[in-house]
RNA sequence: GGAGGGGUGGCUGAGCGGUUGAAAGCAUCGGUCUUGAAAACCGACAAUGGGGCAACUCAUUCGUGGGUUCGAAUCCCACCCCCUCCGCCA
């Protein structure tokens, strides 16, 4: 949520930096409102105040009085709510505004390249892509996942199974034992609020699982990254100075319908309703939070350069960007089948976007509450990782080398087949 | 599933119809003392929103939402959450 009192200081700056993220959204209705509002409050206040002072006198003649204002006072505030409410409607609709050193553009063709790290892979033979593979060595099935569960799932056996679970424990090792990430096992399940906090809700409801609980009216809803529950680990809460920065790991399974990706890679498993992903969090005074970034793009591209995939950094542009980012790398690696980069890490500072929603705060220095930064990053998506590895490590034979680094998880095993 | 107890400020915890925004303690900050630190003592210390764009001032907030009352943290109703005992399942 953006800060309604800056942008009544500087709608401008505000209305421009709005269409640089492609939100076309009047903020004279909104100013309206707010103006509004707190011509509604301030009656309503000065009614309080009148009613409290006979109150306070326990004048009996005075009683029928306080009567009629409590009717008043509950006039204007049922307008006042509900111009509240307009307000809130609008303002949970804004994106984030995009930091200044994120490149203005409609969609992704204005991304910026960053840097390329590593070399593609040269082939001697005929490659096949990760399902082709899959399918080869029997370890990855699609059919049976269509049978038990539909479209968009898809089972591991096996060695595919073992290195699924090989790839999570080593990021989780490296993310802990060297960056200094504590490592959360959260639960998957989330309430609304929690879902609101992060800004899924109310706008991206349509790619959110609900889940459905016999007497609880309260919705719940499985979490489509372990951002959501991580970060909100800190919803209403105040931490102390010292508590920061405090960085968070869970790997977890993620949950996305993929509403509006209809056809889109539709074969194997790059994009799923259920995958697994190691994700990244930091809560930071937001002056730290774009080194934090910088910082957790480097946590997470190690883990590439230890795997020796190839990839590439990219910073988006306005357009690009996820709805409550401030500035967002996106980590892509090198799939052969499909002859291009694909993305399995995006890496975002929300500056206070986030924290504002969730009233998440420290005290700093000169004792004034002060919103936090969050960041979360994926570090990284196991799922993809799986399907890169198998990729770029493929054989003539079909089996695959397990990379060194891997080894150690996987029975000291060198390849798959 | 049965029976009880409770949710109050950053934390612990009093208050149970009227200057109570809320005692006390802890924590935090400032000061005295000390070569420095600790201890001791003195003082400050809720959040959010409105107006003044500063001193200041007004309103709201005691799990959430309703209700009773001139007036509610305090009484009533509903809901959420936590704890203890019994039963049940592991």
């Amino acid at each position: 949520m953006l800060d309604l009192k800056e942008i009544r200081k500087n709608p401008d700056f505000f209305n421009k930096k709005l269409s640089d993220r492609n939100s076309k959204v009047d903020l004279k209705v909104l100013l309206e409102l707010d103006k509004k509002n707190r011509e509604l409050l301030t009656e309503k206040e000065k009614l309080e105040q009148e009613k409290k002072t006979i109150s306070q006198k326990k004048d009996k003649s005075l009683f029928e009085r306080s009567k009629k204002i409590s009717i008043e006072i509950d006039e204007f505030s049922k307008k006042q709510t509900k111009t509240k409410n307009q307000i809130d409607t609008i303002l949970n609709s804004l994106p984030n505004l995009a930091h200044d050193d994120v490149p203005v553009g409609s969609n992704e063709t204005h991304n910026k390249e960053i840097k390329k790290v590593g070399e593609v892979p040269k082939f001697t033979f005929k490659t096949l892509s990760h399902s082709e593979l899959g399918k080869k060595i029997g370890q990855m099935d699609f059919d049976m996942a269509t049978k038990t569960s539909g479209a968009r799932f898809v089972f591991l056996k096996d060695k595919l199974a073992l290195l699924e679970r090989a790839i999570s424990n080593f990021m989780l090792d490296v993310h802990t034992k060297e960056f200094g990430y504590q490592e959360i096992s959260p639960p998957l399940i989330v309430t609304d609020e929690t879902m609101y906090g992060t800004g899924q809700l109310p706008k991206f409801e349509s790619d959110q699982f609900e889940i459905k609980l016999e007497d609880d009216q309260s919705r719940k809803f499985l979490i489509p990254t372990a951002e959501v529950i991580l970060t909100n680990m800190v919803r209403d809460s105040f931490l102390k100075k010292e508590d920061l920065p405090l960085r968070l790991v869970a790997s977890t399974a993620c949950f996305r319908k993929e509403a509006g990706s209809y056809g889109k890679d539709t074969k194997g498993m790059i994009r799923q309703h259920q995958f697994y992903k190691v994700e990244l969090v930091s809560l930071v005074d937001p002056k730290n939070s774009l080194e934090e970034l910088e910082r957790m793009t480097n946590c997470a591209q190690e883990i590439l350069k230890r795997l020796n995939l190839p990839y590439r950094v990219v910073l988006l542009c306005t357009g690009d960007m996820g709805f409550s980012a401030e500035k967002t790398y996106d980590l892509e690696v090198w799939i052969p089948s499909e002859n291009k980069y694909r993305e399995i890490s995006s890496c975002s500072s929300c500056g206070q976007f986030q924290s504002r929603r969730m009233k998440a705060k420290f005290k700093n220095n000169n004792k004034d509450s002060v919103f936090l930064g969050t960041l979360n990053g994926s570090g990284l998506a196991i799922g993809r990782t799986l399907i890169a590895i198998m990729e770029n490590y493929q054989q003539k034979d079909g089996s695959i080398i397990i990379p060194e680094v891997l080894r150690p998880y996987m029975d000291n095993k060198d390849r798959i087949s």
